[in-house]
DNA sequence: GAGTGGATTTCGCAT
DNA sequence: ATGCGAAGTCCACTC
C-alpha cells in the first residue's frame, strides 16, 4: 500500500484540501472512508465494485471498475467509464454506513421516503481521496423558460403590439397558464411559452388551457404558443385548433433581461411583483 | 508538486489502471490531459476551477473547487461538492481541447447538434488521475414500467379475469396504446400503464388514446389504468371520464418475468413475438 | 407532505 | 435525422 498523500490550496497553507490513499487493505479502506464520511466529506473511490439497488426499482450491477463519488449531502454517485449518467446513485438525503465483508469495503446509502438502499462493494480500491471542498461559486443560468415568460412580461411587444399582460402562473382547472393578458382588440390571451421547438404536446396544452378559458369567459379568446420553432406536424395541428404561434429565441429573451436598464424591473418580478 | 504514482488491478501486474499527479504545475496538466483525451481515458480532475457554457441555454459558473470527470466517450461532468445532478456537464460525443490561458488550464469540450460548448478553467489543480477503467459488468434494472408490461401480456388476469391482449404499444394518433385488447364481454380495453401512483396526467394521456381509438371503430371501448396506486384527485377524474384503474405493484410484476417457467415467453416478447 | 411542470433533461426506440 | 415517451428521472415551487 503507498503512503497518504496530502494536498490543497497553496495560497491557504495548513488547510487539507485533499487526502489520496492508493491501494489501501479493505480494513484502511473502511477507516478512511468512515472517517470521512462522519466528517461530511466527498469521496473519491476508483475501483473494483459490485452494486445493489433497491427501492422504487431494484437494479444488480456485475463487477467493473468504476468511479464513485460520496458528497457530505448524502448523494451518491456510480459512473462506469461511459456515459453521462451515473449507473447507480442516489440523490441527497442518505445515510451512510461502511464495513468489510468477506475482504470487501461494503458501502450502504439508506434513504427513507422513499424507502431505497444501494449497496455498493469494493473487492480492489486503486484510490480513496477524501476532499474538503470550498465552493461559494455562483452559477447563473440564462434562456430558461422563465427567462422566456420575464421578457414578455417586461416587454409585451415581442409577442405582439398591442398585447397587455394581466397576469401569469395563472391556475385553471388542468394547470397553469404561463401568461394570461388581453390583445389590442381587447380578446383575452393564453400565452403558452417553450424554450424547445414545440411539438405536438405543447399545442395539446395550450389548447386544454384555452378551451378551459373560454368554458369561463364570456369573451373571445386566443391562444398563442411562444417557442423558438415548431416540430414538424405542428403548424398543421396549431391551424386545425385555431391557435397562433410566435417564434421568440429564449436567448433573445435572455438579452433583454441582462440589459442594465431593465435589470430593475426584472427584480421587481422576482420578488413577485 | 508530487511525483506521480501508478497503481492498478494487481491480478493484472503491468496493467496501469490509474496513474495520479497532485499539484502539477499548469503546463503539466496541459501536458497530462491531453495525453489522457487522445487516448481516450476517463479523467478526474479536482481543483479551483470556473465554467462558461454556451448552447441550448447558456450558464456561468464563478469560481470554486469542484470534480471535474472527462470520460472517453466525450462525456463531461463537473461536480459541486453538494448535490446528485452535476452544475455543469455534456453528454457523450464531444470533442476535447486543452490548452493553457493565463497561468490556467483550460478544457474545452465541443459539440454539434446541437451546437454546444463547455469551457472549464483550472487555475489550481489540486489532483488529476488518469483511469484506464474495463467494466465489462452487467447491468440488470427490475420492475420498469416495460416490465409491468410483459407481466401483463404474458399472464392477462393480472389486469382482469378474460382480458386478452391483441397487440402492445400500437400506433394512435396521439401516441402508442401500451396495451389494447378485448375484455370478458368482447369490449375493447385500452391499457395505460405506469410503475408510479397515477397522476393527473396518467389518466389525460388515457383518456387521449381511448377517444382516439373510440373514433376509429364501432364497438365499445374501455380504458384501464393500471399503477401501483393513484394520486389524490385521480379517483373522481377517473369517475368523471368512465375510465377504470388496476392496481398492480412493479415489484410483483418483476417477480413473475424472472420465475424460471415464464423466462421464456419474456424472451420470446423480447425478440418482438 | 403531495401536486404540478420544467430541464442545457438524457436515453432508447421506431419511423 | 426526427419524433415520441419513459425515467429508480431530479428539482423547485405551491398549496
Amino acid at each position: 500500500m503507498s503512503p497518504s498523500k496530502v494536498v490543497g490550496d497553496l495560497t491557504m497553507p495548513g488547510r487539507r484540501a485533499l487526502v489520496t490513499v492508493q491501494n489501501p487493505a479493505v480494513e484502511k479502506a473502511v477507516q478512511i472512508v468512515r472517517e470521512a464520511l462522519k466528517e461530511r466529506k466527498v469521496l473519491i473511490i476508483v475501483g473494483n465494485c459490485w452494486v445493489d439497488y433497491r427501492g422504487r426499482a431494484s437494479s444488480k450491477l456485475e463487477p467493473g471498475e468504476r468511479i464513485v463519488i460520496l458528497k457530505g449531502d448524502g448523494s451518491v454517485l456510480v459512473h462506469r467509464p461511459t456515459g453521462y449518467e451515473p449507473v447507480n446513485w442516489q440523490p441527497p438525503g442518505c445515510l451512510f454506513s461502511v464495513s468489510s465483508t468477506n475482504n470487501a469495503l461494503l458501502i450502504r446509502a439508506i434513504r427513507r421516503k422513499p424507502s431505497e438502499s444501494v449497496k455498493i462493494f469494493f473487492d480492489n480500491i486503486y484510490q480513496v481521496s477524501v476532499l474538503r471542498l470550498i465552493d461559494k461559486g455562483e452559477f447563473s443560468l440564462y434562456a430558461s423558460e422563465q427567462d422566456m415568460q420575464r421578457a414578455i412580461l417586461l416587454k409585451p411587444s415581442l409577442l405582439e403590439d398591442g398585447f397587455k399582460p394581466i397576469t401569469y402562473e395563472k391556475k385553471v382547472e388542468p394547470g397553469f397558464v404561463d401568461i394570461y393578458g388581453v390583445d389590442k382588440n381587447g380578446r383575452f390571451v393564453v400565452v403558452e411559452i417553450k424554450r424547445k421547438p414545440a411539438g405536438r404536446e405543447a399545442v395539446l396544452q395550450l389548447a386544454k388551457y384555452v378551451d378551459s378559458v373560454r368554458s369561463m369567459v364570456n369573451r373571445e379568446v386566443r391562444g398563442v404558443l411562444v417557442a423558438p420553432n415548431m416540430a414538424k406536424g405542428v403548424q398543421r395541428l396549431l391551424v386545425t385548433l385555431g391557435l397562433d404561434f410566435k417564434a421568440l429565441d429564449p436567448k433573445k429573451c435572455a438579452l433583454i433581461l441582462t440589459r442594465p436598464e431593465t435589470k430593475r424591473l426584472v427584480d421587481f418580478f422576482e420578488h413577485k411583483g
